[in-house]
DNA sequence: AGAATAGTGTCTGTGAGACAGTATGGT
DNA sequence: ACCATACTGTCTCACAGACACTATTCT
């Protein structure tokens, strides 16, 4: 039986001053966790970082509890400081895992992220590729899944927006990590057409290696004229 | 300073089992709550639906805190019920809204939602035009720019795929939700033909109308042949 | 000179955008 | 007969895919 507009707004948790707190202490609140896919480029392949559990030599995401007066993305930063020794990621929010029980030790929320490093950032995890990474725990397997399908949507159309390369590099370095990321051969013509507009080209050129060389490019600011 | 792999393992979460307890009581747990952009088509306009704050005056969306052993989806789905008589919607997770002071009653973590609704189903909330609806409570604007986008972006593609429209429908009437939720006028010809191949044409026509009857499509199942 | 890699010219197919036309009902 | 609306033919433009060709360096 539905209720009037002014029951309604009566009702609401935001009417009086004694029913806020009320709701605010009463209920039992759930931990919360966050965990993370962190993915990277190494040897042309696209690779996770895992932790490994010592009891059952299960793999897992690196992941840690919400902490108080803390946001999530300082969460993750701080676990994957700690556990990996990874600094200064902008952590990518994917999605709440909120099945009841999904963790044997009690209820507690789960709240996935991406983060792209560089390859070298990944010496205290095990860089798994992709396609490997199976049978984790939990749910992190598909964690793993949401992680690939936003990064691969994020490189579809911008020159690694992610950046994984290093500020100058030329169009077969950029092509050869949107490869990795897609799981898929790039036709080298059209790829380069396609980014052209979104690059900046330098004056510089690849030295030292055999055939023509290289121009070096450069990321366009966002909205950067001509 | 990184510690060596064998560290990581043993000073994780999932260590031995006392550790683990002690993870799950120890640390203070914010409130979740969750809070919900219901928006539907109404007068070829898209519209969300608000309530009001009977204090203040001010707008918001319908909110609840998530209860013990319920997911996110169930809890929105019991504050539709109860604030506004809404049944049997699919909400759809859109971002964590984390900041540590967002809420002045303490420490609240809120995940936004999106749901759509058929008009009809907004009787007992506002039902304000998007562009109307500014100078929301909390970060309510933001969730609603969210809403907005993931709506467009899943209306992009596919017809009607929230299922607005009911079974039958023309060609017409489908343009027209589409254009309401893109907020721009679309060319009939080039919709029909974009539309067409993921539609279903029935036998029968509208009746009743002046000029040519329009065919009656239906949506197609997924990956459904020819 | 020859190998190797970078970069371009160009053809083809596809699909959006646009406009004008045809089809088919109601009044 | 006329109007209103549904639907289609067709031209143009832009761009992806593909292939072959040219350009420039190292050995």
């Amino acid at each position: 039986m539905p209720l009037t507009l002014a029951q309604i707004c009566l009702n609401g948790e935001v009417a009086p001053n004694a029913r806020k707190r009320k709701q605010l202490t009463d209920y039992p609140r759930p931990s919360v966790a966050v965990d993370t896919a962190v993915l990277t480029v190494a040897d042309g392949q696209l690779c996770v970082g895992l932790l490994t559990d010592p009891r059952t030599g299960n793999h897992r995401l690196p992941g840690t509890f919400l902490h108080e007066g803390e946001t999530l993305a300082d969460a993750v930063r701080r676990s994957l400081r700690e556990k990996a020794g990874i600094e200064g990621v902008e952590p990518v929010q994917l999605h709440v895992f909120d099945a009841p029980d999904r963790d044997g030790r009690g209820w507690v929320l789960s709240v996935a992220h991406l983060a792209v490093v560089r390859p070298d950032a990944l010496e205290l995890l095990t860089a798994a590729p992709v396609p490997a990474a199976r049978d984790l725990d939990f749910d992190h397997d598909v964690i793993v899944g949401l992680a690939v399908e936003r990064l691969r949507a994020d490189y579809a159309e911008l020159p690694d927006p992610a950046g994984l390369l290093p500020e100058h590099f030329t169009m077969t370095e950029l092509r050869g990590v949107h490869e990795a990321i897609d799981g898929n051969r790039l036709q080298p013509d059209t790829f380069r057409r396609r980014m052209l507009a979104r690059l900046r080209e330098t004056d510089e050129a690849q030295r030292g290696a055999v055939g023509k060389p290289a121009t070096l490019f450069r990321r366009r600011a966002v909205h950067e004229d001509h």
